[in-house]
DNA sequence: CATGAATGAGACTTCATTCAT
DNA sequence: CATGAATGAAGTCTCATTCAT
């Protein structure tokens, strides 16, 4: 039986305790006791909002991928042409943000593997990721902006995965790894893959 | 990391269950117990030949990458030309390995992004995963095979963050997630990135 | 024993509830959010009707003996030779009425042994089902209708004794219980108990 | 999952203390903690011991009960002609015995009545108490020592109920409560019950 | 070499209770 | 009159660890 809606108005400011915490200790160190005394309330007024601890976790992690995808589909939003979108998206995915954020997402995905509740949360939440990959490059091969004969959403897969596969040597902080450098060759990789030639990068 | 050497043949078979147990279970969540009952074991009996859980558990997950990067080394030595050697690594890289395998490393790359030591440990390892990467891509160029700008340690970072990033839809068992179709896509990626002419890849 | 006055109608509609739940789940598990769920009003209400946990199940369980007493006198004011108004007694004690009534009677026999003041008030209860034994056995013994030479007294806990005890196979729900074979032989011996000719007891 | 043979011979002790604490506490009331104090072992020694509280406690009502009813069937066996044998039953059902054993027997019947396992073991413990009054009594009819028209079934429920009846003053202390008086008027209700002389009984 | 007995630290959870409105 | 928010106390339970054999 999980309660969600006890408690007042701290409960969101919580909540954001909860995440921040959870980014910095993990899911199976973050203690009751650990987020009461970071937000300032007794451990019993966590019960009292989340239910149990489990609960609090992954309504934390809800949230914080919530934003996370909010975020990239605005990323998306502001541009117009297909490309233009899709490097809006690399950049975003590339940006050099907080370290809590790559925390919590490999977080997420880390707990998800072992969750079945949130493995299927974690199918819906990469399909949100994915699909504005997808629409772009659909609309870059009808305007035939994009020379390629791979399937869009392998495209996508792909893409997708190498933005993913840099949470490693960054929550690992590998010392071989270049924001900028790094961000520059997979924009080029990405325009390759997609048949587009240098000039129409720019 | 007190002792590692206690016990004799029983222990490397112990090990490998812990191996098991860990990649099941998850680091925080493999207790002696577990190991001791997989194992057929008393729990004092792995406190004998491991020392502490910590212990128990980072030599578990040594042992573990250390044969995954044995592996891979081992994929790019049978081939001769560079190309050759890329993809091999690369479908190494996404071969469809029993489950367990890709959730030891994301085990380790997940709890490496919060142990100071294992955090060392993943640099060196991630290291032994770029340098055939790095190697087959300077001698691409030098040979003439390749035709690419970009620094080849970033083209390496790159195309590992590709295969990198396939962990998250295997071990989240993403429905869209399809071995041979990824594959292709991921090899034409690189060849692309790389400066290969389509002729050359066959 | 604070205030137990608050409240209006609504007050003793809730302490019918409250006895409802105790005889289901027994004194020290009966929680004040069970009444609050079965009742329908908020915990804090329960408090404010009541005073404490302990005040609000005393008073149940007092209020719940209570009735069972006045219920027993009732059973012995309506007949009027003395054998007939412990036929009528006994009947009454071991009619089939509903579970709850036996649970909540033991429930009330239990916590008395554990509790000074309870204990007290049990004694006062058991005097009031004695009493009616009491007075028809006198009266019986008077009148010439039973040939006994044990005192009253010690009959009427004997007799008394006969029927408690069946609430153990009710409360327990022994298969080899039956109502009515058990009144029959009830009855027969209490009627030789008293020195009652077999003709008498028609 | 219910272990029962952890530990060493400080078991069995520890289990007679929890027998001793739990007749004066009552189920719900007594804690680990308590316990623990009265043994003199630490409380994560009797959850090493027993496994959880429940199990303790269940573990001490079967053993306690067993002893009881080892000890009534005892009673019996001594004994050569029925009525011997019914009356030291009915004496040994009376006796004077130290208050803990009250207690723990009314302690069982209450816990059985609310939880299904201990219920079932009620009925088995029922049975054992009625079967050596039934046997007496069906004897005592074949030798043609007892008189009655009544089921020997129904007649021992009935004399068992007697017994059983007595727990509620004694448990509760009530003062008009005398040990020689009543096991006299029980043994000549009795008597008289099962149709024997006066005389007979000597 | 391997194990069982015993324990202490630390976490979650339940629940009555206090307080402001 | 009645309630929701917030909390502290107390208990159970898990688990690594120590020690004797």
């Amino acid at each position: 039986m999980r309660r969600r809606r006890a408690g007042g108005e701290r409960r969101n400011e919580v909540l954001k305790t909860a995440i921040r915490v959870l980014a910095e200790h993990g899911y199976d160190r973050t203690r009751f006791s650990d987020v009461a005394e970071a937000a300032g309330v007794a451990v019993s007024t966590l019960q009292f909002y989340f239910g149990s601890r489990d609960d609090m976790l992954i309504e934390a992690l809800h949230q914080a991928t919530e934003e996370e995808a909010r975020s990239l589909e605005e990323a998306a939003a502001v541009a117009s042409t297909p490309w233009e979108r899709i490097t809006h998206l690399i950049k975003r995915g590339l940006a050099p943000l907080p370290k809590e954020t790559w925390h919590m997402l490999l977080e997420f995905w880390y707990v998800a593997s072992r969750d079945p509740e949130l493995q299927k949360q974690s199918i819906i939440l990469q399909r949100r990721y994915r699909q504005p990959f997808i629409d772009a490059i659909k609309e870059g091969i009808e305007l035939g902006h994009f020379a390629t004969d791979e399937d869009p959403e392998d495209l996508a897969t792909v893409i997708l995965a190498l933005l993913d596969g840099m949470l490693i040597p960054r929550v690992c902080e590998h010392p071989y790894f270049n924001d900028e450098r790094v961000q520059s060759v997979a924009l080029g990789s990405t325009a390759s893959l997609l048949g587009i030639k240098e000039a129409a990068t720019q």
